[in-house]
RNA sequence: GCCGGGGUAGCUCAGCGGGUAGAGCGCCGGGCUGUUAACCCGGUGGUCGGAGGUUCGAGCCCUCCCCCCGGCGCCA
């Protein structure tokens, strides 16, 4: 039997004989006639059985089965505009695969009886919705890296030592020695330019911090790439394409589950390069103009981030920050020591920092300096260090959270909803 | 870690001058030949987050603890 998948019954012909398989999205029954709106990972279609049609035994069958039973089902297609979308099958037989227990999301649940219930909630057409949604951004960054000339490469999870310090760490036990869960990759990409040139990889990264905000989770994927001979001018131009096109694409190819999220398409049309850029003492001197009470050489937090992204209607730079309030691996700028050749690109309406990145230190002697004066030690450095040591070139590179720009270019309220398990504070189940 | 809010029926919540618990929805049974979170009739429903304490008596007052939500910090 070939089955259908029931997003394409909506283009067919009225009077096709069809099959399809799925699970019961929603059930009405009035009388001696049952509508089952049957649900795939395509779409959903209302199903009209009839005891004067299937049978008594076959009615009382489909009677039994509650909404999430799994179902298939034979019949003919037919326009009718009481059916949601138009169209509905009118069924000639068909049988109850997986008869479901009284489900228990009915649609009026809070945040922590769904979250309890991710396994079954993960069913919903917003949550399915944002994996769609989620899938296609992953597959456009690949591709347009890909395109570009650059290779996907594989860097550990696992780990001997903080990247950068400072963010807490997942301690692990590895055969009895202490390491830890990856919170960049960037190192190692660092490593792979001196062969590879110009990579590209997809990870999880872990965060232990106990954040309670809408924007972190503990565990992340984490798009970073790492370019040899790329200086940050055109680590920027480069990091500006790439958002286009995933942006741009996405709109095209997801723009069903980007209306039904009821996301604003305009403000996603308007994404496209160059961004604009604002240097981190603007931003301090716009701040400071709009009363807020900071000095150059702190960072802004949340609310100050929220100001400047209503500045811009699109994505945005900041860039050279103090070297002070930045890891150690960041060239610091030749114009201005004080000064950093890092930025953040920050997303607008509120979402904020989505990608982080910087040209890399590539001088031994002052990497060197960097890391005794931030106070690590450059014995647990040495490999990284090393790479300065036999043909440094200069490199950049960034990091993006794969969540946030979900959670941005969807209008989520929510990070959590961008990842089908989310980990955060303590939650790990299910 | 800090600040604020909250944990009462399966779910969403009400109850608080202390007198030992209520609604809506769900669920179960019945009815209905066009439903859109269907509708109508009947039924079912609780260690009031945990442990101590005050009191003749605690969901309500006191102490400690646990869990959840939102904001800050941390960052992607």
């Amino acid at each position: 039997m070939r089955f259908y998948k029931i997003s394409d019954l909506f283009s067919m012909e009225d009077g096709s004989e069809v099959s399809i398989r799925g699970w019961i999205h929603r059930k009405f029954q009035v009388g001696k006639k049952i509508f089952i709106r049957v649900r795939d990972s395509s779409g959903v279609i209302q199903c009209v059985i009839e005891e004067g049609v299937v049978g008594k035994e076959k009615f009382n069958e489909f009677e039994g089965a509650k909404r999430e039973s799994s179902v298939v089902v034979s019949g003919k297609l037919r326009t009718d505009e009481r059916a949601p979308g138009g169209k509905e099958m009118y069924v000639s037989e068909g049988k109850v695969v997986g008869f479901a227990d009284d489900f228990p999301i009915k649609g009026y649940e809070g945040v922590e009886f769904l979250l309890d219930n991710r396994h079954l909630w993960l069913r919903s057409t917003y949550l399915t919705n944002v994996m769609k949604v989620k899938h296609t951004a992953l597959k456009l960054l690949r591709e347009f890296h890909t395109q570009e000339g650059w290779w996907e490469v594989t860097p550990p999870i696992i780990t001997s030592s903080a990247v950068e310090g400072g963010a807490t760490l997942f301690k692990v036990d590895y055969f009895g020695e202490p390491a830890y869960l990856s919170q960049s990759a960037q190192f190692y990409l660092e490593v792979l330019i001196y062969s590879l040139e110009k990579v590209f990889a997809l990870t999880p990264s872990f965060r232990a911090e106990k954040s309670r905000t809408r924007r972190h989770l503990s565990e992340y994927y984490h798009f970073e790439i790492e370019g040899a001979w790329m200086d940050m001018e055109e680590l920027m131009k480069f990091t500006e394409r790439t958002v286009e096109y995933v942006v741009q694409n996405l709109i095209d190819e997801r723009q069903k589950e980007l209306e039904d999220l009821g996301r604003d398409i305009e403000s996603l049309k308007r994404v496209k390069a160059p961004f604009e850029r604002i240097t981190y003492t603007k931003a301090i001197e716009f701040l400071k103009q709009n009363g807020v009470n900071i000095e150059w050489g702190n960072d802004y937090g949340a609310d100050e981030e929220a100001m400047l992204t209503k500045l811009f209607d699109r994505p945005f730079f900041v860039t050279h920050f103090p070297k002070t309030i930045k890891p150690f691996y960041m060239k610091v700028d030749e114009n201005d020591e004080r000064v950093v050749k890092g930025f953040d690109l920050l997303a607008p309406e509120g979402y904020g920092e989505i990608i982080g990145g910087s040209q890399r230190e590539d001088s031994y002697d002052v990497l060197l300096k960097r890391i005794v004066e931030q106070g690590y030690d450059p014995k647990d450095y040495y490999w990284y260090l090393d790479l300065r040591k036999y043909g440094s070139v200069p490199h950049s590179g960034y990091g993006l959270g794969i969540e946030r720009l979900v959670m941005w270019v969807a209008g989520l309220e929510h990070i959590r909803d961008a990842i089908p398990f989310p980990r955060f504070r303590e939650r790990s189940k299910p």
